[in-house]
Formats: C-alpha cells, structure tokens, sequence
DNA sequence: TCGATGCAATAGATTTTATCTATGATAAAA
DNA sequence: TTTTATCATAGATAAAATCTATTGCATCGA
C-alpha cells in the first residue's frame, strides 16, 4: 500500500467514475483501475463494488476512504512543512558559545540575524569549550564560537579574527594611568583569573607565566562581570578580552576600574568558529560567519 | 514520496545505522540509502548528516521523524481495520424489506444471525418495494426481502418460499366456523386493504378481482396491525400473510378474529431475495439465505 | 606509518512495479 | 441493431526499487 493508491482510491470516491478520476489523477483509466484493484487485493477486501455502469463505495469502502483522506492530508502536511523549511537561511541553526564570549558577542550579532537573515531561528547553547565541542561532535550543535586553539579532531575551524586583551585595574592603580602598559608591567601584580575550565584563563594565564604562588591564584571567578568587581574593589588586576570592555569604560576611564591597552596587539585571542565538514548547515554557517565579520572591528579580522 | 521511503527513514532514525536499519527493514544497505537520498531530494531538504562515522538526524529530520512515525501508523491502523474486516460472514449487511414481511420475520431471523453469523451487523431499512429497489440499485443496500414479482431491473433475484395468505374474519362472521375457505366465499364481502403502494394491497387485489366499487376500496390501511384491528371491529374481512398471523391465533381461534386457510395454496405471495449481480457481499447473502430458509415451514419453501 | 576495519556512497545489472496504448466485454441508450 | 459509455484485460514499455560488488573515507591498532 503506497501513499499514490489511497489517492486513486480517494479520487474514484469522489467521482465515482474511474475515467474522471484517471484524468484527475493525470494517469490513464487502466492505471488507475489496476492500482485499486492491487490495493483492494493488498488489503484483502472489496472496496468498491463497479460495473460498467455503476460505481458504488462500499461501506467498508467508506471507511476506508476517510481513513485515506486523514493520511494524504497529513502527507501533503509533512511536505509542506518540509517545503517550507527549505530556505537553508531559514530554520533552527543550534549555536553553542563559550561564556567569556556569548555575553558580550551575541547582543551585537543577535539584532543583525533578526535584519539580515529573518528566517532564521537561532537556538543558542552557552558552555565551556570542551562541552560544546562534545556537543558538536555529538550532532547536537550546528555551529560553535569559540577560542582557539582548541582540541576539535575532525571538526572545522575556521578562524574569524583576533580580539586583544585589554588590563583591567582600579583605577588608582598606578598602571591606571599609562597609555598602553607591557606584559612587564603587571609581572609582580595579583592577577586575577576565572575558574578552571575557562579557556580564558589559559590564555591569560599563558601570557602572565610567571612566578605567582598558589595562593594568589586562590581567586577563581564564575564569570568576567565577577572577576571585574573583584577588580573594581581592588583585589588586583586582570585582562579583559576586548568584546568585554565598552568602548565608553575606554575612553573615559569611567567609574572604578580602567582598561589599558597592551603594547603588543598580539596578546590577546583567537575567535574562530567551528562546524561539522558535513554539516547540512553549511549556507546559513557561512552567511552568519560574513555577518559576525561586519560587526568587528575592522583591524581585528584575520 | 511514499510510505515505504518514511518506514525507512524512521528507522535510520532508531538506529542511527544506515547498515542496521537496512537490515531491520530487510532491505540492502545500497537500497535504504538510496531511498532516504531520495526522499530527501524529493523534500528538498537534508533530513540526516552522515559520514562514514557518524549519523545525525537534523532538527528538521527530528520532525518530519515525528509526523512520518504518526502517518505510519495511521496507516497501519488502516490496514489492520480492513484486515480486521476480511470475513466475509463480518461487518455491516445493508438489509432492505418491506412492512408487511419486515415485522414478522425480521424477530425471527435475527436471532437465528446472532446466533450462527456472530460477526455480521445487519443494518434494516424498512419502506416500500419501489424504495428499496432503487435503494438497492443506488447502491445503498445490498440484499433486499420483498415478495415478488416485481420490476428490479438488471437486479438479481432469487425466489426463497412462497407465503400463503390467510383469511381473517370476526370471529362471529359465518366464515369463521369453515374449515377452509375458497375464494367465491369472498367473494361479497368487504375486503380491507392496506393503502396504496403496498405491494400486499396489489396481491390482494389480484385474487379479489372482484367488482367492489371505490368507496367499498375506502378504507386504507397503513399497517397490518391496523387492518387487523379493523377486522376485529368488524369493519370487514382481510388476507393476512401467513407470517403476519401468529399460530396460536389459528389453532385457538383467539380473541375477535378467526383465520382461516384457503383451500387453494397458490392463494399468497412468493417471497424472494434481491441483490446486485455485482455485489462484494455474495458471500454474506447466500448464507443469510440459507439461514431464512431454515425459519421457514419446510412446506414453503420453493 | 601502514594496513585492517567499518560504514555510507556509488556503479551497474536486474527485478519489480507502474504506466501506457489498444482492445475487449458488457450493458444501456438511440 | 448499432452506438455509446464504461470498466477490465493484455501486452509492451517506462520507471522505480532493489541487489551485488566496489569505492572512498575515516578511524583504529600494530
């Protein structure tokens, strides 16, 4: 029994006449007459009682047809849905984004999604790294923002730009006052770092190795706003990747803390994203990627 | 698209295995992946991400999964309710009769099909012979009972017995003491009859061809019970069918009214089934024929 | 680093199914 | 009786599903 013969089936029902019906079903009456009897024999019932001059549903008939008819609508339903989810810019597109990144990146990208791709429907997933490279490789995510370098085995990276990392001290801090301060400078500071599991503080840490005990590493934050009133009530200094520092704190060395730049524009990280070789995603991956670019600076992209 | 191609699809799905559900399926691997390609591009849409390693069902893929599994089983659940309907002896019988046969054999046939066709559902239609002969060739019965002859067409009839007619009188009228009764008895008397369209009017009114003027044709039954009930008030006499009288009032000569056979066994009427030459329901028919003929006096039978 | 392994995709042949045209059979209508 | 309308049948053809064998690719183990 195939979804075409409950058609035919339906069709003759209607008219009663099994030329109309062929012509309806743009198929020839011996077409037709052969797929309802196959059907008819498939089920090992009578469904229509015919002659050549009469052509009668029979109860069972009846039921069947209606039967019949709540299929092929929810057949025609599924098409259409799929039909309609056709746009590859359209659709669920599952992104999974680290927590030193998704607060600051996507209230920039999020209003140019709703402008630029509109049917777009983006489920955003915040973890740390290793958790949603898991969850990428499980299938469970389409598309991940994140730092790199980052073990991803097989996965797609594709390297988006570098975001500087930026000091952030309170600001009576004698580096406070600097125009750009050297990784010199904050060598004998207290450093302030997230917790483990944050690739952040890899990073910070790979840039600051020096000769900190233990103990004044005993200061681990849940999140960059913490470890920024950790800063503002002078517990000691950190680096902020750039995407989490206002241009307004900048320039105006507002409110408790200030941020210098470095003199090394290379300290700082690498965004990439990163997706599956496969991934039927591929369009919308690739027009977000473009519309992440035009919302960095210019001098960041790689 | 079609059912078979959403079988497979729900299986890859179970077993995220194109191998596996292949097997489940009892179809090759090369098969089922063929299908599913194909069911895609018919979609236009990607419904699961493979390699050689992994497969995923996208978020699109989760949903069509989901109305593929609902439509499978709507279809199976249309194919157990035919399969459940194969009997031939089962399911509904469209029964058309006529007044004057339907109250008095219908209560004891039914029984008698409860009893032996435990699975048929008779459906009764009760009206006159031109009604349910046209019933029957719209296709919307399939057996009728009726006393024949009568002008069916190209319908198919069978003759099952014939049914005397039974004279009833007062039981105070000077036919009611004779033993049995001719015709020329009659032959002065008030006959009642039923109202026109009644093929039992017709019948009577052929063996009565007798010179009764219209008023004496006045009165115009609308039931057996209600000509009965004339007789008893002795408004004149009547030919009951043997059926419509029961035994114990012939043995007895009960209550207000006396019947009395006729010494002529042609007097009555030949009843017969009716059905369509092309009917799905022959089976169903022939042995409800069977079982009529079994509550029938033996003597009737033709 | 190199075969071995597992898995889906591909190729090509084959079988099955659906479809077509032409014709037959039957009953009603002219 | 011929014509017409209608569904069924026959035979040929086209389309589709399916099979076996193989390829290509990535992972795993030595």
């Amino acid at each position: 029994m195939n979804l075409k013969d409950l058609r035919y089936l339906v069709a003759v029902s209607e008219y009663k006449h099994f030329g109309k019906a062929a012509e309806f079903c743009y198929v020839s009456q011996p077409t037709l007459s052969a797929q309802i009897k196959k059907l008819e024999d498939s089920l090992g019932v009578s469904l229509i009682e015919r002659t050549n001059k009469n052509v009668f549903i029979t109860p069972l008939g009846k039921e069947i047809v209606e039967k019949a008819k709540q299929l092929l609508n929810q057949a025609d339903e599924l098409i259409a849905h799929a039909k309609a989810s056709r746009n590859p810019l359209a659709g669920a597109l599952r992104i999974g984004t680290i927590p030193t990144i998704a607060p600051y990146l996507l209230p920039v990208i999020i209003p140019e999604i709703k402008k630029f791709m509109p049917d777009l429907k983006p489920l955003l997933f915040e973890d740390q790294t290793h958790r949603i490279v898991k969850k990428m490789n499980d299938g469970e995510l389409d598309m991940l923002i994140l730092a790199v370098p980052v073990e991803t085995g097989k996965l797609e990276v594709e390297n988006l730009f570098h975001e500087p990392f930026y000091l952030a001290a309170p600001s009576d801090h004698e580096l406070a006052i600097k125009d750009s301060v050297s990784l010199n400078d904050i060598h004998d500071e207290t450093i302030l770092l997230l917790e483990e599991g944050h690739c952040l503080r890899d990073h910070a840490l790979e840039f600051c190795n020096i000769s900190q005990s233990d103990d004044e590493l005993a200061f681990r934050a849940t999140s960059l706003e913490t470890l920024r009133q950790m800063v503002a009530s002078k517990a000691g200094i950190t680096l902020l990747p750039a995407l989490a520092v206002d241009n307004k704190a900048i320039s105006f060395n507002s409110d408790l803390i200030s941020y210098r730049e470095f003199n090394d524009s290379q300290i700082g990280r690498d965004i990439a994203i990163v997706y599956r070789k496969n991934t039927v995603r591929k369009d919308a991956i690739c027009k977000l990627t473009e519309l992440i670019k035009t919302c960095i600076p210019h001098e960041w992209l790689i």
